[in-house]
DNA sequence: TAATGAATTACACAATTGTATAAGAAGAAG
DNA sequence: CTTCTTCTTATACAATTGTGTAATTCATTA
């Protein structure tokens, strides 16, 4: 006769970890069909009834792992400000280089993203998550744009954290989805530029000059 | 018993045309998965036999689909060269404009543009749409910059597009997820500014100056 | 008017989906 | 060692999915 298949007892914490990684590499490899809770119990390890055992239903799970992918994005971009230099000039090059590079830059973190775009639309817990994701963000950048040697005024300050903000996240899409249409280190190249124009601060030389590996 | 529904022979060009429109409605209204052959030819007042008989499968429809939203966009972005100004900064000034407003940035277009997005990755047939797409309106940015009096090697031409270009992707994507974060016109004011400053061109006074409607 | 052909509907089918419920087994507690 | 909790598996189910295939009806042609 069929055995009964034999499993090992693990926390909750593990369990739900497991399963939401689970749920992104599918996502990631198959987009947001592919992650059936069949798919996602099998990559786990685990039986499809153990989902709604940790979830209270599949949209829980998606939700969480959303949650997952976000936190993990900020953290990439972040991270890099703990071991950035003291000077203002070269800190906001590093967080900007930080931003428009891998891993944050990267065909399936963007594929991601865009999986979760409708339910950021449609399901307002998704929605405040995003909407908190990209303030923070974007708080990030216009902290370090007021760190500058560079007066200017409230308003001149959102305005250019913004617009900083969208040369990122417009360079982070079309490097993503089109990464064989830019040469290796031109979108970081084009990103400092741009956002040194923006603020009228130069970012290339300063950012090469800490950066310069060989001669 | 129940009667056969009556229904009108129509051209295969209006057939496929309302079941085009009637799967980018449902994808906009209720994200991928909603685009269900049953509900797209609810739609479009057919049967779902029908689907198949215009289109070899659901995905030759979907692409279809993705096909016709990037002929949309583009065209939305480009008709306004048509009454554009001939002076080549209001010129550019007015294409900027169009394209960070809306019908292109509207939270259902970029919807339906991420619900599209894993095609793209995935299959070589919408991968190549999009590139063809991409690079046709970055070649159409890359002409307006290329007529101003200005001067640029081709390289610095190449990466001024690419950059404006990121403002524009950016701007479309933050305004059209986010639209209760920016107030009336500010994503417009912050695009001319910031593709002003990365050309060293003053777009957002000309683009006042030749939209003036009150005093 | 009659007939021909293609567009359209109708129906069926296997596969897959998320979810519900009951059975079993692992590991802690006594 | 025995008992008990709950984590985990197993199985079932109704709903929905895309896709085939045959029957019918519209509109054009002869």
């Amino acid at each position: 006769m069929s055995e009964r298949r034999p499993y090992r007892r693990e926390s909750e914490e593990r369990r739900r970890e497991d399963l939401i990684l689970a749920a992104l590499d599918l996502i990631a490899e198959g987009g947001p069909q592919a992650a059936t809770v069949r798919a996602i119990a099998e990559k786990a390890g685990v039986t499809p009834g153990l989902i709604r055992h940790y979830f209270l239903t599949k949209e829980d799970l998606t939700r969480a792992a959303y949650l997952r992918l976000m936190d993990q994005m900020i953290c990439d971009s972040v991270t890099v400000l703990s071991v950035a230099p003291t000077d203002p000039v070269a800190r906001l090059a590093a967080f900007v280089a930080a931003s428009i590079s891998p891993p944050v830059v990267d065909p399936v973190t963007v594929g991601l993203w865009a999986g979760f775009l409708y339910g950021i639309r449609s399901q307002p817990a998704m929605r405040e998550v995003h909407a908190a994701t990209y303030l923070n963000f974007r708080d990030t950048l216009q902290s370090l744009i007021e760190a500058l040697p560079h007066a200017a005024t409230s308003v001149q300050l959102r305005q250019q954290a913004i617009a900083c903000n969208a040369v990122i996240d417009g360079l982070w899409l079309e490097g993503s989805v089109l990464p064989e249409a830019f040469d290796a280190g031109e979108i970081v190249t084009i990103g400092l530029t741009s956002v040194g124009a923006i603020l009228n601060v130069e970012l290339l030389t300063v950012y090469q000059a800490t950066h310069r590996t060989l001669p």
